[in-house]
DNA sequence: AATGATTGTAAGCTTTTAGCATACAGCTTG
DNA sequence: CAAGCTGTATGCTAAAAGCTTACAATCATT
């Protein structure tokens, strides 16, 4: 069976044409005359043709020659389009991004940049799965995964892109109860809604300015495991919670709830996402992750 | 300065694609299946882009790698139309064939001929220059030489194609006189024509099928330094002359020359054709001497 | 006419790449 | 659970690419 072509040839080939001469083709290849006239003649010899005369100090092409410097020119300059399409395509991603997010921080954050990003770039689609299960990024099914909290697995190539607060709330209208809370332990005996979604809901620890820490363990004759609906019952006079900022930010704004005890912080989580193992990133998968990341950067500034 | 792009890597990817499977690609290009994973993970590596999901038992294109495909797809096929162009031209040859030959053999032999040569292949020219000086090959203007006779230099690359034979005739009219004259030796005291374009137009030597060989010097009275117009001479009751057979083929068979002495042998003389030196052979050229080699042949068997 | 400069090629060598054989990880199938 | 298959990694060998040097041939200059 004959041996596949060499491709490579060609660009040798058509340089000595474009240029006029073998000496011009090396310098504008960066070979020594000595590799243009060898690999031309190689090339010559794998086709049995004649494809440029050497006269002296002057380099003319055969009539075959120009026949195949036409597909030869052809050929290289479709490589070259090739080529550079590959990397336009950084700048103007295309296809479909697959991303999973938890289901609160998809509702609340996710979903409105999701819009945002198929504005920004009319060639993608988005698939967005909102779940609180942690889908498996290796199944080769997903793009991104963004996870909300503390990531158990150190092992996963995790980049963090922001950070949330967690805020103790309560109803608008027992401002007045609410207002005479000024300490953690004056959360004794205070109804307290458990968020049993995540581990360990009622030991918390507060830390002022001045890096003065209390670790309160609260008690609850409610529990949850739903954060939006904790959110609803605190609203409806239920008791107090803590939850993310994220999710309670907009009610705050409308005087829906209040923040109590709004000097002394609660630990704060990360925002991050989880790539599946690959050397190269697409370019909608970079596209998106920097529009989340800037997301966060001004929602943490305001 | 970047290094230019492998094109050989091209044909590795679209093999991939095109059998699913790189065990499948590897079979196809006759490598083993590491050189296949090999070179796509480079080829990705210079594109800075995943081009093929590897899943178990199955590779699948992503959404770059299906543009880039069809860029590789075009190009390998372009590729392969241009090498199969270039052996297509050996059976339908293009471009300008530039002969030379001897004036009188190229008006007996090779216009003719080269009437048939562009009715066989038109999308061929011809330049054919006539005449008795020894065009130079080196010049790089020809294609192809016809030489006549006894070749000077040894050193050219001749090609033989052909004999011709040398006869002795006189004029028709004539024909009970000549008659009597039935050995060289009886041709002491006749009117002789010598033609003063070769050298030593009047010592010849006759051979016979006995291999019985006679030496004569001849005398004349009339010498001319053209063979045709030699031919003329004789025909006007000049006296006789010898003369190359493809001058006075027509002329015997049409009746108005006769062969003197036709059972003794002059000396043969070479029909070649000179090459210019090249490692290839044009498909003009090959053609062009293949149907004068033809010609020749059938020139002889008549 | 002689000499210097330039171009393209040949030859020998070094560096780089292609390709093979082998082994292994991971997954599917029986 | 074992066998089989696929794709990748690694080390090695062979082949190719490319460099350096030298030379032949031609042209331009003196």
């Amino acid at each position: 069976m004959s041996k596949a072509h060499n491709l490579n040839r060609l660009s040798y080939f058509a340089a000595v044409v474009e240029t006029g001469s073998f000496t011009n083709a090396a310098e504008r290849l960066s070979v020594t005359k000595a590799v243009v006239s060898s690999q031309v003649s190689q090339l010559e010899q794998e086709l049995q043709a004649t494809l440029l005369v050497r006269n002296t100090r002057k380099v003319s092409t055969t009539e075959v020659g120009k026949i195949f410097y036409e597909h030869c020119a052809s050929i290289l300059n479709e490589a070259e389009e090739a080529f550079s399409a590959l990397s336009q395509l950084t700048e103007n991603p295309i296809g479909t991004l697959r991303v999973t997010a938890p289901n609160d921080y998809g509702k609340a954050i996710v979903t409105p940049l999701v819009a945002a990003f198929r504005r920004n770039y009319p060639d993608c689609q988005v698939e967005l799965y909102l779940g609180d299960n942690h889908s498996d990024l290796m199944a080769g099914n997903l793009d991104l995964a963004i996870r909300v909290g503390w990531l158990r697995d150190s092992g996963l190539l995790a980049r963090k892109l922001g950070v949330f607060k967690q805020l103790l709330v309560g109803p608008a209208d027992k401002f007045a109860l609410l207002s005479h809370i000024k300490h953690p332990n004056d959360l004794v005996g205070i109804d307290f809604i458990a968020n049993t979604a995540i581990s360990d809901p009622l030991q918390w620890q507060f830390k002022t300015t001045g890096n003065k820490r209390i670790s309160v363990k609260l008690k609850s004759n409610l529990s949850i495991n739903s954060a939006p609906a904790i959110k609803e019952a605190v609203k409806n006079g239920a008791g107090l919670a803590i939850l993310p900022d994220y999710l309670v930010q907009k009610d705050l704004i409308e005087g829906k709830l209040i923040q109590v005890l709004p000097d002394w912080q609660l630990p704060e989580g990360d925002i991050s996402a989880v790539l599946p193992a690959s050397k190269f990133r697409a370019g909608k998968v970079t596209a998106f992750i920097e529009m989340l990341r800037r997301a966060e950067k001004a929602r943490i500034d305001s």
